[in-house]
DNA sequence: ACCTCATGATGAGGTAACCTCAGCATGAAT
DNA sequence: ATTCATGCTGAGGTTACCTCATCATGAGGT
């Protein structure tokens, strides 16, 4: 019969998808002692701005914790794993001085290039199996769907 | 120039919907004392099938970590909290003394019919943005991913 | 100057969902 | 019988989150 298509269905799938995503772009990060979490992170201070009139470019841990959608309680904790390991830097916000402005180290911006084009590469493997029509669409169903979900906007 | 549709592009976006789809249906779940993992695994145990020439229907514990893609400690867990509150149930196997078979009891089949119903809706409503012929083209370019990804077999 | 309220970071402490490893019972095969 | 495999679970660990309380600083009044 297959009335209907069964949107479980789909969430399923995307589950599924991402799961295996996750899982294997986490196994690739390990040897260089990093998870996906770590590393996106590291690629949002990676790309910080300027901070105005400051001279350094950074971000704040409030910042981070909004672009990577946790409590800002939990971006002290990732910050303090990529302190550790030497790849970014805890330093006085030159406007503010309740904040901490978090900026990348070199160490830390070459890990973050290397990373960068291991999951491109990655990916481009991973998406291999559609051509670039499907890809192309699969983009933009999956675009329609994100910009129709208002992004959950972290608590009040 | 536009010359890469670059693929970390779509892996982000499956990462975004998921995120969104798991943190709905999660706090859908969450009056009920459910979550999504809880409710995957009571879905499993819902559609066990019978046990040969065993006059009951059930999964082994092992079988349930299969297909949640857990470790088997992982699914003595789960079933632990499912046991607890009452919605399956764990016998002795009729054919095979070392394993544990569960059940689910009728309170759990009530609960995941209700639960059932409740996804199917909250599906339906997510994924209303797409239209018919947007939704079985998602379906079939996820369809195609996973196929192509040979599920990472759980250890060796 | 002082008070109040908001904002930023963090300590303390908690939870969920995983994991490995060891141990014990049982089953299957030589 | 012995050996090896299978099934479950105790013990104990990790990761990625969370809330709540605390303390410093900032911004806006009066």
């Amino acid at each position: 019969m297959s009335e209907e298509p069964a949107q479980p269905e789909l969430a399923e799938q995307l589950h599924r998808i991402n799961h295996r995503l996750r899982r294997r772009w986490g196994s690739q990060l390990a040897p260089h002692g990093m998870s996906p979490h770590y590393y996106r992170a590291l690629a949002a201070i990676a790309h910080s701005p300027h901070v105005e009139d400051g001279g350094v470019s950074g971000l704040k841990l409030r910042d981070i914790a909004e672009r990577l959608r946790i409590a800002p309680r939990s971006a002290t904790e990732v910050i303090d794993g990529l302190e550790e390991r030497g790849l970014v830097q805890r330093v006085p916000h030159p406007k503010d001085r309740r904040a901490t402005l978090v900026v990348i180290t070199d160490e830390g911006r070459a890990l973050h290039e290397e990373l960068r084009v291991e999951r491109q590469r990655s990916s481009k493997e991973f998406f291999a199996v559609l051509n670039e029509a499907d890809r192309g669409e699969l983009s933009r169903l999956l675009g329609k769907l994100i910009d129709a979900h208002p992004r959950p906007e972290r608590d009040s």
